[in-house]
DNA sequence: TTGAAAGCGCTAACAC
DNA sequence: GTGTTAGCGCTTTCAA
């Protein structure tokens, strides 16, 4: 900056004034400024900036994975918004792993971000702590609780459970299994469903399959539908799944085996993933907006910055049951 | 640091070295400027520490899309390798746009990354020498060329379309057609395809469905289908796809036309997603290491920070025509 | 409208 | 092994 301000002729803080405040400096200086600019390829050093004024204008985001694109679509949203109002989105994945959740919170608040959002309402209590001395707002997404550390915005994952337990019933109904990833939301999905199920048709045994935590795969879905029929006696009946992948598996599986869909095994999935509509036959499955999700996030963060007073502290998205032919 | 100096008895500077070089200081106050620390709750400004050591440990990374798992997928193994390493990745996205890009460039150099990773060889003249001027290291990834800006890793799109022609052709199909994204390598396959298939069978007639640059859908691939059929008159042959999504597309609007895969539509298409070999009927497709070339690109840059002497250039990491039933 | 001075929180180079 | 000094490249006051 002393360079361009040396070759326009005024000082260094001038050149500052030109980028930032530009209503604050001559037309004249302005102009020499810029042509010193466009000559040398200047690229002023944000670090240095973000040191100065505190302000980074850089936003952390940290989520199980980010090739799933439940979680890619939704930061998608995310930072285009926050691109608009200038802010950078660094991401990191933390593979399910509060561990390295915890690591990567202390990397990231490290670099001294504006703001953070992170993926569920479990965190460590070092993360919590750590996370509430920083100072930043903290947006924690797709899950909600009446005590989130900052803000959340987000549905519940158990009544979404209960919901589709409570669809399938009426639908007709009776017997049901579930398949899952192993990952916290997953498993209360899992478990709503199989509450109310249970409840509402007096069956209590209904088979589960689990996973491992982390992305389930269409493999592991058709896994699961062999295991439910040779280990647990599945008979027939419908299967919550915890995400439109293993459903996929199971639509799978089961055509290889000549059962019928709906007839024979009814699926729901979840997620409602582009190719939803259009699997053989299409999806049944909850749809979460993830577009809304993640604008109301980023909402929810730039009601932070600007400061203002009692702000929602939790925003219930909610979800919807699409029935389609495979239930 | 300086407070935390304070609280342990010693200088600021001994609690940077504390911290960064733990060999260099004594056990003693090794211990007390870790209980000073835990008590505090101290983290340090990453900020400050690379404005003044020129290190960021900052990797910056552009792809067109993150919702489209062959990039999500690439910077998956391209990050881990990185934060093995002490990188941070801060990724946006250019929605295909070179305009964006190149904006873009600016405000992530502006943050002092130590190596910039970027998709594709085709970069604005400003951009280049925006690059060029950073002085780090730059890949360029997911295509390759003969005059890199720094390195590129990836692998030729025109060889891929035409040994796609080259193999369908062998398998007996002598009519063809199209379906293909507007993207820039998307439109490179497609020609390498159509200018082999025309040669090899002698038609040049080879119907071709083109669509907006941006991520094709299960949708775009239905809808050039039935393009192809009522307005190009196709009637049979084999479907060279962008995209294993549009292929899936094309597999649905077959099934629902009545059409047998591949008796009387044979279809190709790109990426090998995860659910490939599990459509009905399985998907023949063209295959890219992802994960490879992530790894790849990773060790690319690691090399050059390295600053090894004569490092490779261009890393051609191929790629695999893999054939299921659809064609 | 412009400039001078101070300082953001750290690391690098040197002394002790 | 530890401390001192001098910046890194900006923004923020304050004064002119």
């Amino acid at each position: 900056m002393a360079t361009i301000g040396k070759l326009a002729g005024v000082s260094q803080v001038t050149v500052s004034r030109a980028l930032s405040n530009p209503e604050k400096v001559s037309a004249a200086a302005m102009e020499r400024i810029q042509e010193a600019i466009r000559v040398t390829g200047f690229v002023p050093n944000a670090l240095a900036g973000a040191l100065a004024s505190r302000k980074s204008c850089l936003i952390t985001a940290l989520v199980p994975s980010i090739t799933n694109v439940v979680y890619s679509s939704l930061l998608h949203g995310f930072s285009e918004i926050m691109r608009a109002e200038g802010y950078q989105l660094m991401v990191s994945e933390t593979g399910f792993s509060p561990e390295t959740e915890e690591a990567l919170i202390f990397t990231h608040l490290s670099r001294r971000p504006d703001g953070i959002l992170l993926t569920g309402i479990h965190h460590s209590a070092t993360a919590r702590r750590m996370l509430l001395g920083a100072g930043i707002p903290v947006v924690e997404f797709w899950d909600i609780t009446e005590s989130p550390i900052d803000c959340c915005v987000g549905f519940s994952h158990t009544e979404s459970g209960r919901h589709t337990a409570e669809m399938a019933h009426g639908w007709g109904y009776r017997r049901a299994a579930t398949v899952a990833a192993g990952d916290q939301r997953a498993l209360r999905r899992r478990d709503g469903f199989r509450n109310r199920f249970a409840e509402l048709s007096g069956h209590a045994d209904i088979p589960a399959i689990t996973g491992e935590a982390g992305p389930a795969s269409l493999q592991s879905g058709r896994a699961a539908l062999a295991a439910l029929i040779e280990d647990h006696g599945f008979s027939g009946g419908v299967i919550q799944c915890s995400s439109d992948q293993s459903a996929l598996g199971i639509l799978t599986e089961a055509r290889i085996r000549g059962l019928r869909v709906p007839q024979d095994v009814a699926v729901i999935g979840f997620g409602d993933q582009d190719y939803a509509a259009f699997t053989d036959p299409p999806l049944t499955t909850v749809k979460v907006d993830r577009d809304r999700l993640g604008r109301a996030a980023a909402r929810a963060m730039l009601t932070r910055f600007r400061g203002e007073s009692d702000p929602d502290r939790v925003t219930d998205i909610g979800f919807e049951l699409l029935r389609r032919a495979s239930a």
